[in-house]
DNA sequence: TCAAGTTGTCTATTATCATAGACAACTTGA
DNA sequence: TCAAGTTGTCTATGATAATAGACAACTTGA
């Protein structure tokens, strides 16, 4: 680690620009602990105020988030999530290499408001079933989901859903061999208490919120949902054209 | 011209690279004239002292030369000079476009030395013929030279330099139809005054000292010199393997 | 000879960079 | 519960970077 005094480059930006080599070339993987300020600074040759610099520019960008009094660890790489009209958690997170995970948190019944019947295109006030679901990828969770049922078209979706632990299962327990995406809203907002415990996200950190609802082939509504995703964990990818 | 500030990267140093590039791709040719150090400060928006700094930093690696009064110029860039064992200074020169040029300084006889006997393989205070010269790309001088001959072999030889102002054109006239570089030997040190003066260099510049001897198609030593490069204006190029 | 334009040098001020040390706040594993 | 190790925060000091203005020294062309 030779670094060059009065070259007109920072020394914290030349750390920096080491630190994030390693991480590119895979020195460092994602979710590694990297190695304590004091070593790091002793590498370099350099002060640990420095390092701290560097690492602070790093964590700005989302590459390092430093955790007090444990480590700084690279941040896992974001998960490319493409907004197709054929959207499967469990696929788009396999196909990153990682595993998917669904975990149910809570299912109840509701009536439906005048919001969700015309989004499923029930009457107001008719039997839905709310099922309040987790998703991970290997470890990590990705988004909190408030998925909507008609009650009389899927009884009991909520005990079924707590089995299968995936939407795509739960549909095709009922029969629905094919659905696809109808609608997808995105805006953004400041995670809540409870999502964010739920997230294992920092409170004031952002979320993304995606309002859709899945039709079958004949387009008849099945279910529509409120998805929380962690910002910092994903990117969109939208299809243009 | 858009400059980051507070990126680790120092104004004065992203000055400099963006002129380097402008001299890399040819915005600004060799020897010209650059803007003046206000304009320069003005299409960056920086202040003339960080230009100053930038224009410090590259004439420092000898890409510019600043000229009180009049400006600052693109320095010519080095004369690339292959060290083979056929060496002629003007086939390298027209080889880089430019025109070679050769003056006679001084020419004197004076009696070998040891050193240059055993070069020359002639006896200890044979006479010789001491040829002082200076050699030029264009208008640019590159290299003062002092050549040791055998005043038996080329009587006069001085005089015929004088007219011809070539080594090779001068061997010719006494029948030499070829040579070759017997051998070379390379060091660096701090310019005399004399030389100062007829390089056209400051005071306290590097010279390259390059003792050779050039011998004929059967090995006889015909010349031994000692030349003296401005080491800003030349990079020797050495054959490997 | 002179005016305009150029680089060189000086003083001064403010912000950033880099180092140093001390201690607080927190996590982890024994 | 505790010790060791980690990141976070504070104060302090000196060096470097960047700005600003003024004027000297010099070149160039009219």
């Amino acid at each position: 680690m030779s670094l060059q005094e009065s070259s007109g480059v920072a020394l914290w930006r030349q750390v920096a620009d080491g630190i994030e080599r390693g991480i590119a070339d895979g020195r460092f993987a994602a979710g590694e602990k990297l190695p304590g300020e004091i070593e790091i600074a002793d590498t370099y040759r350099v002060n640990r105020h420095t390092v701290r610099r560097a690492l602070a520019a790093l964590a700005e960008r989302g590459l390092v988030r430093a955790e007090r009094g444990s480590g700084t660890y690279v941040e896992a790489q974001r998960l490319a999530y493409p907004l197709r009209s054929r959207t499967r958690f469990s696929e788009i997170v396999g196909a990153g290499g990682r595993e998917p995970r669904g975990q149910l948190i809570d299912a109840s019944e509701e009536p439906a408001t005048r919001e969700l019947a015309r989004e499923l295109g029930l009457k107001t006030g008719a039997p839905l079933v709310r099922i309040e679901s987790v998703r991970l990828a290997d470890r990590t969770p990705i988004c909190v989901s408030t998925n909507w049922l008609s009650a009389d078209r899927f009884p009991g979706a909520g005990a079924v859903f707590a089995n299968v632990r995936s939407m795509t299962k739960l549909l095709a327990h009922y029969g629905v061999r094919d659905y696809r995406r109808a609608s997808t809203r995105v805006t953004a907002t400041i995670v809540d208490a409870s999502d964010a415990a739920r997230l294992d996200l920092a409170l004031g950190r952002p979320v993304l919120v995606v309002d859709s609802t899945d039709v079958d082939t004949d387009g008849k509504p099945l279910v529509t949902k409120r998805a929380r995703f962690a910002a910092e964990r994903v990117e969109f990818l939208v299809e243009n054209g």
